[in-house]
DNA sequence: CATGGATCGTTCGGTACCAAAAGATCTCGC
DNA sequence: GCGAGATCTTTTGGTACCGAACGATCCATG
């Protein structure tokens, strides 16, 4: 068995992992990989970039469904699309579900779920009738004006210990990998 | 209507962001956004890095989704545990599903799958039969170790245009926000 | 022993989410 | 005008994914 067949039959010597991890733990781990596969050709900065931004994207996921959205029952995408509207105002399907990251079979299903709740509501268009824009409601807006500004707390707790020119390098990192990544 | 209640009723002004975005357009649209709620008592810098670490992840996941784990009809979900398999070895599935970032329902439903294609297998633990490790199986070896260097050579790309120490640079501001967002 | 509480993995009900196909409408050459 | 192709949204079929409830197992205390 060649190098490449090489596989653990063991925790020893690695980190102890169990139980919640910090920030430490995080740095253990990534330790952990590299003393695992370091034998072999692969870019370990790049790799541990790129899987922390979906680490760090899952866990603020699911903190604020639970403790910020859960009490509206709002989704994050319903969320999302809430915001966009306010922020942009009306706009068709398909720039709106570009602009919240969804695919736009996803948005029809989503924006039918808000529209039965009274928060958004659909307009065919009538210059051209394929198109159909979406707008918030009144009770969508007093929705997301009472929200937003709870959730924008939520963030600023996310990014507690970051100092601003931190939070500032953080988003200008991510604008790099985003526009790699959208083709 | 007061300040809270105000409105925009057109795109007026603001940036056109038809079409696909590059790094360019990320940055007017961030700038849209101040210009639309700058009124308010916000902290832009946090809702900025916050929400683009959503956007970057799921822009990366997408792509990969379909120009890496496609062709070995892998989710994403699906590859990271084999991943966390291969570099730590078995493990239960508690701790499965907390490195891999899923709850412990969704992994259960995701293992089965996995395991009708016979890339890992499920064992009782002897001492505690309460608990069961999951391990990978040698076809499950076999494909995340032709896997793994087109993922990571996924990886850079996704990173480039990031120095080096830019990536270690987002590595670490991510792990910051990680801790924040896990209880 | 016995039994109540803690700790596992799985099941359940429901939403989110995607890619691909279908259906509707517009546009442009002829 | 009129049919072919382009461009929209929705529908479809299937997986991923969560939280909560459930059932099995372990363990501490009397």
């Amino acid at each position: 068995m060649d190098t490449y067949g090489w596989y653990p039959e063991d925790n020893e010597n690695l980190t102890d992992n169990e139980g919640s991890m910090d920030g430490e733990d995080f740095l253990a781990a990534e330790r952990d990989i590299r003393k695992r596969l370091g034998d072999r050709e692969l870019d370990f900065d790049s790799l541990h970039a790129i899987s922390n931004i979906y680490r760090a994207a899952t866990a603020v996921r699911r903190r604020a469904e639970r403790e910020v959205l859960a009490q509206h029952n709002l989704s994050w995408g319903g969320f999302t699309i809430l915001w966009v509207l306010w922020v942009w105002g009306q706009m068709d399907t398909a720039r709106l579900a570009s602009e919240c990251g969804l695919a736009k079979g996803t948005l029809t299903g989503m924006l039918t779920t808000l529209e039965r709740r009274h928060l958004v509501e659909r307009e065919q268009v009538k210059t051209d009738r394929r198109k159909v824009t979406v707008a918030l409601t009144s009770d969508g807006l007093t929705l997301i004006e009472d929200l937003f500004p709870r959730f924008n707390a939520y963030e600023v707790a996310m990014s507690e210990g970051l100092s601003l020119t931190e939070k500032r390098e953080l988003a200008r990192l991510l604008r790099i990998v985003t526009s790699n990544a959208v083709p």
